[in-house]
RNA sequence: GGGCCUGUGGCGAAACUGGUAGACGCGUUGGACUUAGAAUCCAAUGGGAGACCAUGCAGGUUCAAGUCCUGUCGGGCCCACCA
């Protein structure tokens, strides 16, 4: 008998594996369907692979594995999401080019994932930092531009002075920077910006057809907040200006009794009268240097100041007071609101603070808090009686008629913040001369970065490529000279869409092959985390979308199915952190217990989605049953039981293995097809016979958990060729149940005892059985028969009082 | 405050459209093999002496509830002055 050596083992398939290209996918081949699988490729980090990685990484390859048995044409590839900021931290402070750290790091990531056995076609590799990927990025931008999705505003962005850098909204978490958790300060500048916000439409609808998870299409539903409303518009006393709030709550047009601007809101300055103005002018400059982190946590105190002006109620001709109040955002609907303190918490608390009249228009009780619910309305003229929908229709309708009001849509989604200060990033390829923009065109492109002398941000908001003095001035045909747009594309660039160069990735002329591309998306199945619910997922579909637009794909979507792994938390069940000393490092286990047995481990703990802690001693268990399985083919004793012939033993456990496996690989449930195969592993110890092809078979569906073994098994009982492309078993679906099936008797609801049938046994004659079953006629002596209850091969319950 | 998810042995967890709760593994205990141990193999393992009691808690629907409904208490994630 040969021991499990592990790590020879391991070492040996892997070299198989790379000398003969094992896992090459021939994405020309058309003959085979396809299958797309693909794993949110790595930021390389200098720490290296965390043992969450091969968590979904494991998941993801057993669905490749299966499929390639199954005769699918697998696509199953890996990059490097390169471009980011703790790089340029990293070079920063120890003063080593970020190119230079990042690429050191990928070479680690590989030989990390590489031992681990994932079958990763390496031909496709791809790094988002190569200026033969990035050209396509930057082409892709110079697209968004050329149909004016791409635009520079200067627009008060979230500027986070410790990176140097500003932040999209979506980076921006409780008035901190998502990485690091610096303060953010708002201040306006000139940014690039992509108009995310014309594709709202079909970013929300289009979520109806993909298979997500709940969780992730509910997020992006919320981040993309699409409401329904009214737009009132309110002239203005004295004045022939006039002003829009926008409402969801129209109906309680009635009760207004002031208007809120936002303190940025265009008109203030406008409006505010002689008397008022220093108040108004101290008050908005207050606003102004507030953090978005103050902001937010001032919702206790509701500030804010009238601003000697007064607005007339279209419904009613009333003439309100106009105040303007932080508590109004600037960025959400028209920055104006029609305060109603009766009938909305946050009109009631400014109300009660500035001591502002109210006015009741829905029945209920307001003198302790404002009351929102739907009720009969009163003090509201034509639409006293009516309920809430009703009324809005009224309302809406009487405003359209006086031209002051129309039905609306908004969104809480915003155009995209497209450029960051920072030199670890794709170039804009962009020169602007007299403030006009110059796109380059395809043939400049890729505009690489220049190497400098220093990376670090200048801390006012200008990027560091701005110190390059010959890269940064283009000399025009015209002989002027142009500047080139220092600021670099933020690090979802390169994410959005390298799924599609995977396909043709050494393409030179174009992103990709029309025709591969429209055989291969969209990706059939995507793994990863569920942090990208919103970020990186809703930015990949809305360049998909575009790229489907100018007809670069043909799919709508670009993930049919997807998938999020949970986290790996340490072994006191908290999250992994360097700082509570809880971190387990992969290349530990593999020294230690081999890379199959980390698969097979991280495959059993529990349901992939769920969060679950490490536990050692459990590791051990999976090392065990990898040992079982090498011995029914190495142990000399349990040889001598395995048969050419089939002695029918094994038969049912079998099927019903086979179909187990197959069903939950399928569903991704990998811990409940393991348990099925560690049965089945029980049984073949007890079996008097072992037939050989049922131990093959098994060996396969086996090997796509744990591929080195398998490999080496299979090699053992006398193959020659990789176990990867062998056939994967099927199941007769007769024999996957036994013969005998045991049933449940029960009395009013309670078991009583369980007997053997026949599977398949009519339900007359089951009742039969159970009523003249000695234990059941003991419990119901005395008793009147009401009703017998009957489910074929599971239960009889005899219901009797 | 809103949305989504979640609560089952000592532990990680199973349980299909309501139908024998706790599969499988860890741990523990006992046995076999060994000079002895490790490893391995076999067996037992929710509680209770028992009828019975058990899926966070309290109700409800049902012949039957971990599963469905209502309320309630924990835990997690996301959003959050969104008009």
């Amino acid at each position: 008998m040969r021991e499990y050596d592990f790590l020879n083992i391991e070492k040996k398939w892997q070299d198989y594996w790379e000398k003969n290209n094992t896992f090459f996918c021939d994405t020309h081949d058309f003959s085979r369907p396809k299958y797309y699988i693909l794993d949110m490729f790595p930021y390389p980090s200098g720490q290296g692979l965390h043992v969450g990685h091969p968590e979904g990484y494991t998941a993801s390859d057993i669905i490749a594995r299966m499929k390639r048995m199954q005769g699918f044409n697998v696509l199953h590839p890996m990059g490097w999401d390169a471009f980011g900021l703790p790089a340029e931290q990293y070079a920063l402070t120890n003063n080593v080019h970020p190119e230079a750290f990042t690429r050191k790091n990928i070479e680690h990531f590989k030989a990390q994932i590489k031992a681990l056995g994932f079958s990763y076609d390496w031909s496709k590799e791809i790094s988002t930092i190569d200026p033969s990927y990035y050209k396509w990025t930057q082409w892709i931008f110079l697209e968004l531009y050329k149909h004016g999705l791409a635009y520079v505003s200067n627009v008060p962005v979230n500027f986070c002075p410790k990176l140097g850098t500003v932040l999209a909204n979506e980076e921006v978490i409780d008035g901190k920077s998502e990485r690091g958790g610096y303060p953010v300060i708002r201040m306006p500048m000139r940014q690039w910006m992509l108009k995310i916000t014309k594709y709202a439409d079909r970013l929300l609808d289009d979520l109806k057809e993909v298979d997500w998870p709940k969780s992730t299409i509910d997020m992006q539903t919320n981040w993309i907040g699409k409401s329904l409303g009214t737009t009132v518009t309110f002239k203005i006393k004295g004045s022939n200006k006039t002003f829009d709030v926008f409402t969801t709550r129209v109906d309680t047009l009635f009760g207004c009794t002031y208007c809120t601007l936002a303190p940025e809101h265009p008109l203030v300055k406008e409006l505010t009268s002689k008397e008022k103005k220093q108040e108004v002018e101290a008050y908005v400059k207050k606003c102004q240097s507030k953090s978005d982190l103050e902001r937010t946590d001032l919702n206790k105190d509701k500030e804010g100041v009238f601003i000697g002006a007064y607005a007339i109620n279209p419904i009613n001709n009333k003439e309100v007071p106009i105040y303007i109040a932080d508590y109004v955002l600037a960025s959400y609907g028209t920055g104006a609101v029609m305060a109603v303190p009766a009938h909305d918490e946050r009109d009631y608390a400014f109300a009660k603070k500035h001591h502002l009249p109210m006015i009741q228009v829905l029945e209920g009780d307001i003198t302790k808090e404002a009351m929102t619910g739907d009720a009969k309305h009163i003090n509201s003229d034509f639409i006293n009686g009516l309920m809430i929908d009703e009324a809005k229709k009224q309302v809406t309708n009487k405003l359209m008629e006086l031209k002051q009001g129309k039905l609306t849509v908004h969104y809480k989604l915003r155009d995209w913040l497209f450029s960051r200060q920072r030199y670890w990033g794709e170039p804009i390829p962009m020169l602007i001369i007299d403030e006009k923009i110059i796109p380059l065109e395809i043939k400049d492109l890729p505009l690489t970065l220049p190497k400098l002398d220093k990376y670090a941000p200048s801390g006012t908001g200008e990027s560091p490529l701005a110190s390059a003095k010959d890269w940064l001035n283009v000399k025009l045909k015209d002989g002027r000279v142009a500047k080139r747009e220092t600021n670099t594309m933020p690090q979802w660039a390169g994410s959005c869409w390298y799924y599609i160069r995977y396909i043709d990735p050494k393409n030179e002329k174009e992103i990709g092959d029309k025709k591969l591309l429209d055989h291969w998306l969209p990706v059939d199945l995507y793994i990863g985390g569920s942090e990208h619910a919103v970020l990186h997922l809703l930015y990949a579909r809305f360049w998909h979308k575009f790229l489907h637009d100018i007809n670069v794909v043909s799919s709508n979507e670009p993930f049919k199915k997807l998938f999020h792994q949970g986290m790996i938390l340490g072994e006191n069940g908290e999250k992994m952190s360097k700082s509570r000393g809880n971190v387990i490092n992969p290349d530990d286990i593999i020294k230690k217990y081999g890379a199959d047995t980390l698969r097979l481990y991280e495959m059993f703990m529990g349901p992939l989605e769920a969060s679950l802690p490490w536990k050692m001693s459990d590791i051990e268990g999976s090392k065990r049953f990898i040992e079982r399985v090498w011995r029914v083919f190495t142990s000399d004793d349990i040889k001598k039981k395995w048969s050419k012939t089939n002695s029918h033993e094994l038969d049912q456990v079998y099927h019903f293995t086979v179909k187990k496996v197959t069903d939950d690989f399928i569903a991704l449930q990998f811990n409940t097809a393991i348990s099925q195969m560690m049965i089945f592993i029980n049984e073949v110890y007890k079996a008097k016979s072992i037939y050989e092809d049922y131990m093959i078979n098994f060996l396969k569906m086996f090997s796509c958990i744990c591929p080195f073994v398998g490999e080496e098994l299979y090699q053992l009982v006398g193959n020659t060729t990789s176990i990867a492309y062998s056939k994967w078993p099927t199941y007769d679906p007769s024999k996957v149940s036994l013969a005998e099936i045991e049933i449940a008797l029960s009395v009013n609801g309670k078991l009583k005892t369980t007997i053997k049938i026949k599977k398949d046994t009519s339900e007359e004659k089951m009742k039969e059985l159970a009523l003249t079953n000695e234990i059941i006629k003991k419990q119901i002596e005395g008793k009147t028969i009401k009703k017998v209850i009957t489910v074929k091969n599971k239960i009889v319950n005899v219901v009797a009082f």
